[in-house]
DNA sequence: GTCTATAAACGGATAGAC
DNA sequence: GTCTATCCGTTTATAGAC
């Protein structure tokens, strides 16, 4: 291979990987510092660029937060909605989209959830496309609310107060959570999803505490 | 009474009234579109003053978020914490907390509580006083939780994450409730202290649905 | 008290050298 | 690809006239 054709194409991987990067860093930074408190300055200086070079590989700011979320709502799309849509009891499958929406916070951090929350830094266009995402994902959960509540297992509220009660409970968690702190992991896990489920459901069939009673 | 002193004394008052008037202004502008993204001339256009004319009244923007915080973290020590403080049953004052610092909510609109979270955007003196206050409900309220796990009267869930998980809950509200929406703000408030107060409670003694029940 | 005018700094973004 | 230099708009805040 000459050595020309090597140096065309090694830039373009090189690229993406770069500005995946430039994703991650701008993430954190803005996660911690919310978005229009964040400067270019601020991302360039983490990732160890000027402000200039790193235009190279992204396209603005605001396309940057677009990006950003866009991740978040693929990784929700992945890891909760996809595995747990096929769940047939709409009880367990609760249980299922609670747990793993809160396990992957826990996981990765608050970075693809909280910037979520900054709507009104996006273009109309864009921002319709996210809210359009972030309503299905909505609407999954309040209709498995709403089985429920036709089986006679839900308590007496309104199912979508419940649903953004629950969505309340979940999207905080990355404000208090800290990875270094007294509660191991898995605690906090198991005690979130208890108290979610719980704070839903009349009578829990399935508790996270059930294969302990079983042991005993 | 001399005109002289007359004049001296009624510009006090209205001086005040006018800087009150600049802080709920900029509390609702600030509550819709964050900190970082109102201007002082945002905040100046829509009490009818220029920005010069308004630097007569206030500070600055950082001693504005300030007074915000401040006078919220106030109608909530006066709102939820003292009515509250006395009752002696834990889980009358758990109910009784939710409620009035819901009820708060729904009632004067997210501006007195989301603007808690622009903690960042604080200097490091004025950070650490509302840290302190903010800290000092938290205990409140896991200390009360920490009784009814003595009690017995707990889920099998840590105290702390408990009380993070209300507090999630609680403050999303402003996020979601729509004063022109289709729930009525007296249903919003009944069935969302009956969600909270069940994610805690192994087995609610006093429901929301009591008196109804009684009545039936 | 409220204004006009302006200072001084910082924001996102680009041009063009290397 | 990455830099320096710079454009241009906007920001907070103040000076000083009225």
């Amino acid at each position: 291979m000459p050595r020309q054709a090597k140096a065309k194409v090694t830039p373009i991987w090189r690229k993406e990987a770069r500005a995946d990067h430039i994703y991650r860093v701008a993430a954190e930074i803005m996660c911690r510092k919310g978005y229009e408190a964040t400067s270019m300055n601020d991302i360039a200086d983490a990732v160890g660029l000027t402000k200039a070079g790193m235009y190279h590989y992204i396209q603005g700011k605001e396309h940057l937060l677009f990006e950003i979320m866009s991740f978040a709502m693929d990784m929700v799309d992945e890891n909760v909605i996809a595995p747990t849509r096929d769940i047939e009891d709409p009880e367990e499958r609760l249980r299922a989209l609670v747990q793993r929406h809160a396990g992957r916070i826990l996981e990765v951090g608050g970075e693809v959830t909280i910037l979520l929350e900054e709507m009104w830094a996006l273009t109309p266009a864009h921002r319709r496309i996210i809210r359009g995402r972030k309503r299905e994902y909505f609407e999954m959960v309040r209709q498995t609310l709403q089985q429920l509540a036709s089986a006679g297992k839900l308590r007496q509220v309104d199912p979508s107060v419940a649903t953004f009660s629950l969505f309340g409970m979940i999207n905080w968690i990355s404000r208090w959570y800290r990875r270094d702190g007294k509660i191991p992991k898995e605690v906090v896990l198991k005690d979130f999803t208890e108290l979610a489920v719980c704070s839903v459901l009349k009578t829990p069939s399935i508790s996270s505490g059930k294969k302990y009673r079983a042991l005993s």
